[in-house]
DNA sequence: TCTCGATAGTTTCCTAGTCAACCAAGGAAG
DNA sequence: CTTCCTTGGTTGACTAGGAAACTATCGAGA
């Protein structure tokens, strides 16, 4: 009888590849907008909220796929950095809402062309036609997984 | 004049989906190998180790694309679970071998099967056809940019 | 043979998350 | 009206990793 096969090389899953591009694409980003002093987290906690503005931490956490506690904290550091207001509801209750300040609603646009960027960086390695099939295989499987919110780490 | 074009929507950049399903891929495997008792990280750097069994940890460094810093305490940990030996050079300079235990030798395979499993689960949603276009596309980019360390995080 | 620079590993500090316990405040059912 | 359950948000304990300072060793060149 033959030896024991192997287990899987590491390079042989999908997922090792995904994860290593992810990985590069998510720290090069990270790279960039440190210079405009936010992290992607912080940037995508904007972006949503430069849509939609005046939203509540429970949306927002659904929205970022971040649990409440990291929307707490995240809230906290963008207050601090003036870029966020966190007014109580008016009427005393629970509930707050989160928006921009001026601020943010200038900054988010800079941090746009920098994504725009970030992304071309990676995504210019492909063809036009294989950058739309990249993005047709990758929705597939996130609509096959009913994968809805947004990833930020 | 129009209104100023507003920013790019997050969904617009394939960074964006990328980082979605990677991580729904990694969150998946990462609840998947805790019922072994072990981490992804852990995972990378027994399945690194089973192959060329003896390595040092600047070299494991540089395999798993993690700081020297990092292999140190993800050593550390794997030496606490029985799972790795960590031995001094027996000249008695610096450099140190690290090697699997006969428990992490027989776990790889198990692990190496759940990886397998958790490839299959996300990518089974994909043809056959479109799985090779994925992996194809994914080293097209790692290629042009170079990586070539594996991702653990 | 000294010295200095590069290399190997560890350690300390910091950041950014999760999880779970907690503290309201609402609202429904009795 | 009151009791309880649920929901919104904060906090504290914990984890994993990066960066950089630190320690110790090796080796090359004067």
């Amino acid at each position: 009888m033959p030896a024991a096969t192997p287990p899987a090389d590491l390079h042989a899953h999908l997922g090792y590849w995904l994860r290593m591009v992810s990985n590069a694409v998510s720290h090069s980003f990270a790279r960039t907008v440190e210079a405009e002093g936010v992290t992607v987290a912080e940037w995508v906690f904007l972006r949503v909220l430069f849509d939609g503005d005046g939203m509540a931490p429970s949306a927002l956490a659904a929205r970022m796929g971040m649990t409440k506690g990291a929307i707490s904290k995240l809230a906290d550091r963008l207050v601090d950095k003036d870029l966020v207001t966190r007014t109580a509801n008016p009427e005393g209750g629970r509930g707050q809402t989160l928006a921009l300040k001026p601020a943010a609603r200038a900054l988010v646009p800079r941090l746009a062309v920098l994504a725009d960027g970030n992304d071309a960086l990676f995504f210019d390695a492909l063809a036009p036609d294989e950058q739309a099939e990249l993005r047709r295989l990758l929705l597939k499987i996130a609509s096959r997984r009913g994968l809805k919110s947004a990833p930020t780490d």
